[in-house]
RNA sequence: CGGAGACUAGUUCAUCGGUAGAACGCCCGCUUUGGGAGCGGGAAGUACGGGGUUCAAUUCCCCGGUCUCCGACCA
């Protein structure tokens, strides 16, 4: 990708509508633009991050068995007033059409799939199943707030998975918190696995959490990784010894990137979700529900990895892999050299985003690589000659290398 | 949903009763190129919308909208 071509410019000042660190250097290095509160538009740039991101999970989703679905976003409210949440899932968004039929704007699935999952299952040999959907939910919440971390609209991974018994449902269970914490590491986040309080569900759950000044929960845990409850619900105090030896106990703020916790027969009954055993009996399904905030948990990367200068991009996500800086542009020998190495790395498949800008200070174009914050930053310039000036985002040092050897490097 | 604040150029802000100004960005020319360059010229605003007060409203008052923050909420 060209910079000079690319739609989406970077922006010096802070926004003045936003605080969250999330929200200012996501727009100011031109990854998105503010629609309305909560509501935000993804530029090339925070795209590329997101599909990145969403490509994760699926590979993680698709290890563990999930079948990817894409259910509707607009939903008939008769489903939704047959299993009560019609009024009571406060953030639920209503929608009246010109003929005054009312729908819902999926905040979460239950309601569609269950119903589907009937139509196409009816023996225990359809069962286990897993099936999941990256989608644009909608909750209309109260307070939109943090940039992307909380919105009225956000892309969330959802699956649901369909079980015979409790027995088979929990062997699941313990698949899918592997996947998480899985998923998470790709991401380069340290989530701590967090007991929760369930809800309406059940009396356990579980949720993944990520240390940040940012969030909007608390958990105590266990530095040493053996505990961890959300206050909402714990009743050990921080500051307390850990049972085997960690020390003491710490209370922090943290953002909840996922969740997972049992449905168990709840839709199943609704709906009347049953297969039939091997004896021709109908039995109720068991069913569990795994949500991943992928918009959210972009929006944690950034918060987690960044310094005064920008955003600093893992590899697993980073829109891009190599940002060649053209430096002295206006000669034709450099620009054919960076132009040149540039297609050379495309060649081998590195993505990578050249700027070619004339007429720009060297300092505005460093400025702009460091606060887009792409892993690696090659500098071709009058001053590199044949070599080629790299230096990671994360650190200080550069160096001096050839195609071949950054090459080597990438890969 | 309660409380507070904001809304003026693409962006960040100034002006504060007498029909708008800067910086950055953008366009043109020249110069420049290793940490947000210099000079000169230029384009760019129904001052969120609607009422009211006034000879006169971007400015004061009222209603609405949007955004932000604090709180409540967050299957």
């Amino acid at each position: 990708m060209f910079y000079s071509k690319l739609f989406g410019k970077t922006v010096k000042t802070d926004p003045k509508d936003e605080i969250s660190v999330n929200a200012k250097l996501l727009i100011r290095a031109g990854f998105i633009r503010k629609e309305l509160a909560g509501v935000y538009n993804f530029l090339p740039l925070g795209l590329r991050v997101l599909t990145k991101i969403a490509n994760i999970v699926r590979d993680e989703m698709n290890k563990a068995g999930g079948q990817e679905i894409l259910l509707s976003a607009l939903q008939t409210k008769n489903n939704w007033q047959k299993t009560g949440r019609w009024n009571s899932f406060d953030a639920l968004f209503k929608v009246k059409s010109r003929y005054e039929v009312e729908y819902a704007l999926g905040p979460t699935h239950e309601e569609v799939l269950v119903p589907l999952v009937k139509q196409l299952i009816s023996s225990y040999k359809d069962l286990p199943l897993s099936l999941y959907q990256i989608q644009t939910k909608f909750r209309d919440e109260p307070r939109a707030k943090s940039g992307i971390l909380r919105g009225r609209e956000f892309l969330m991974k959802d699956l649901y998975s369909f079980h015979q018994d409790e027995e088979d449902f929990e062997k699941y269970y313990e698949v899918m918190r592997k996947t998480y914490l899985e998923v998470f590491k790709r991401c380069s986040l340290e989530a701590i696995e967090t007991k929760a309080g369930g809800g309406t569900f059940s009396q356990f759950s579980h949720e993944y959490q990520v240390i940040s000044e940012a969030g909007e929960d608390e958990i105590v845990y266990c530095p040493g990784g053996d505990f961890s409850e959300n206050v909402e619900i714990t009743e050990v105090k921080e500051g307390k010894q850990c049972e085997l030896g960690h020390g003491s106990l710490k209370k922090v703020k943290v953002i909840e990137v996922g969740n997972i916790f049992p449905l168990k027969t709840k839709f199943s009954e609704v709906f009347d979700l049953t297969y039939k055993d091997k004896n021709g009996k109908d039995q109720l399904v068991v069913m569990g529900c795994y949500g991943i905030g992928i918009s959210r948990l972009m929006g944690t990367i950034v918060e987690v990895h960044h310094d005064d200068k920008g955003i600093i991009w893992p590899e697993s996500v980073a829109p891009f892999m190599v940002h060649i800086v053209g430096l002295d542009m206006d000669d034709k020998s450099v620009a054919d050299r960076a132009e040149k190495v540039y297609k050379l790395l495309l060649a081998e498949g590195i993505e990578t985003l050249i700027d070619d800008r004339q007429n720009l200070s060297a300092g505005e174009k460093f400025a702009d690589c460091d606060l887009i914050g792409i892993p690696y930053r090659v500098v071709i310039s009058k001053k590199t000659g044949e070599k080629l000036e790299v230096k990671k985002r994360s650190e200080k040092e550069t160096s001096f290398v050839s195609l071949d050897e950054l090459i080597k490097m990438l890969k």
